[in-house]
DNA sequence: CGATCGTTTGAGTTTGATCAAATGTGGTGG
DNA sequence: CCACCACATTTGATCAAACTCAAACGATCG
């Protein structure tokens, strides 16, 4: 228990450095803090829309996303979160929820009680800083996103998300070459990129055409990183992962040897 | 001077008392932490995308927007700026901005060096609770513009951005009867809401035959607020303003009289 | 073995974009 | 005062991207 927890918080350790780097003092204190794990299935809701918010929750494993329902019961969803990602550090200074946060995948996560937070912020400033910035980072994929959805046709939605959550996953180790798991359905994907399942599938095919990009069988493949970043319009400065990524690297330090 | 600096600090004292009251000595602390008054023209750049972030600032008087450049030289304004509205508090943790801030009006701003956030942030606890409140709520408000360019036709877009800012602006004070300050060109409005200024035109002038809305001359005149959020499909929680505004009325506490 | 769910394909429709031009409107300078 | 300019708004006509509806196909599961 104690192992698989720790092997864990890998992720959320190797996000975080990627802001700084962390003493062996402050990884402890972040085991320390955590409360167990709470297992999700597959579209259970971890947090629903109206509710009263409880405390900070961490994504240990697995994929989940947040959503919005409209009045005619369609559903956006505005933001993934990946192993490593936290959610809301201040979410309970909102008295209840806007949006519902659901399982794209089984789910492991752990709550941090909001005593434990304060302790955490207050007790390890650098810390405390690298929690800050992860929240930042998230504020600024979530802009990106409006003009995503905004801005860009059907096939540069569907290849700057791709882009995105490749760099995202790349961040926590969770790649293993041009490939990466993505538990979506196109129905899903419809739902973030805001168009239809039908029209996303022709532009998926589009994709696969031109060898851009592959995607199925719960597994996203980057056929030409260039090409589709080109295709995209992406520039992962909006990530703010200091190694770049500018074109076809992998993040600058401890890099793995290819597959 | 400092009459007038005063008056200004009131919208923001206003706004943050939308969370929970302040008490004399942290009114005080805010606007002794102030750094002097600086002015910007319309469509000047408050902060450019790509430099480096200097400190936290709020909005005095006038409206600024967030905005970001697509690779095409189109704009996309992803954020509006309201008097008492202050520019996140902890930017100094990325390295460099990864949009722009310009100015929609003459704007009068204050700054907020560092060390001096750094200073309210740790000496009051309940101010400290305030500020983070802002920056959540408009988290929330980032979340809520996705959906609304994603998953909005066009007229409940536009709608939807009316029935927003005004509830924003009467949370400082900023709307007389149905009326509000609102200095957008329909270019501005279009950049926002991601449809082509032509056809904001169409809808504007369509809204005000329907008695939803007019806008013109940079005021906004809500013709039949429940009409318009039922357009809309509106519904202000997201904005966490506890008031409510579910229907017609301000917000519950202090309300002036009407004119 | 149906049943359910996701993907694929086709045909017709709609929304909103684009292009183009006309119409205010406020400011500037002769 | 008028000519002129820049800019915002309005109107019309055409066009394309993406939607909707409908149906077939293929997995996976109890």
């Amino acid at each position: 228990m104690l192992r698989t927890q720790r092997r864990y918080t890998e992720r959320l350790i190797r996000r975080l450095q990627q802001f700084a780097p962390l003493g062996a003092e402050e990884k402890a204190a972040v085991v320390a803090a955590m409360n167990g794990v709470r297992r999700f299935d597959y579209r259970e809701d971890v947090i629903r829309q109206g509710n009263r918010t409880e405390g900070v929750f961490i994504i240990l494993d697995g994929f989940a996303c947040r959503y919005k329902m409209l009045p005619d019961g369609r559903r956006h969803i505005v933001g993934y979160l990946v192993p490593g990602d936290l959610c809301d550090l201040r979410v309970f200074l909102l008295k209840h929820m806007d949006h519902s946060i659901s399982a794209l995948s089984p789910l492991e996560t752990t709550m941090l009680p909001p005593a434990n937070v304060m302790t955490l912020l207050d007790g390890f400033p650098r810390l405390a800083r690298a929690l800050w910035w992860t929240t930042l980072v998230e504020e600024c994929i979530t802009r990106e996103w409006i003009v995503n959805v905004g801005h860009r046709s059907a096939l540069e939605r569907i290849a700057h998300l791709f882009c995105e959550v490749f760099c995202r996953l790349e961040a926590v180790g969770l790649t293993r070459g041009s490939e990466c798991h993505l538990p979506l359905t196109q129905i899903e994907l419809a739902d973030t990129v805001a168009l239809s399942a039908v029209h996303v599938n022709r532009t998926l095919m589009y994709m696969r055409r031109k060898n851009l990009a592959k995607f199925g069988d719960e597994t996203l493949t980057i056929l030409d990183r260039d090409a589709l970043q080109a295709a995209a319009g992406f520039d992962p400065r909006y990530l703010h992962l200091e190694g770049g990524n500018t074109a076809s690297g992998g993040s600058s330090r401890r890099r793995r040897a290819p597959a």
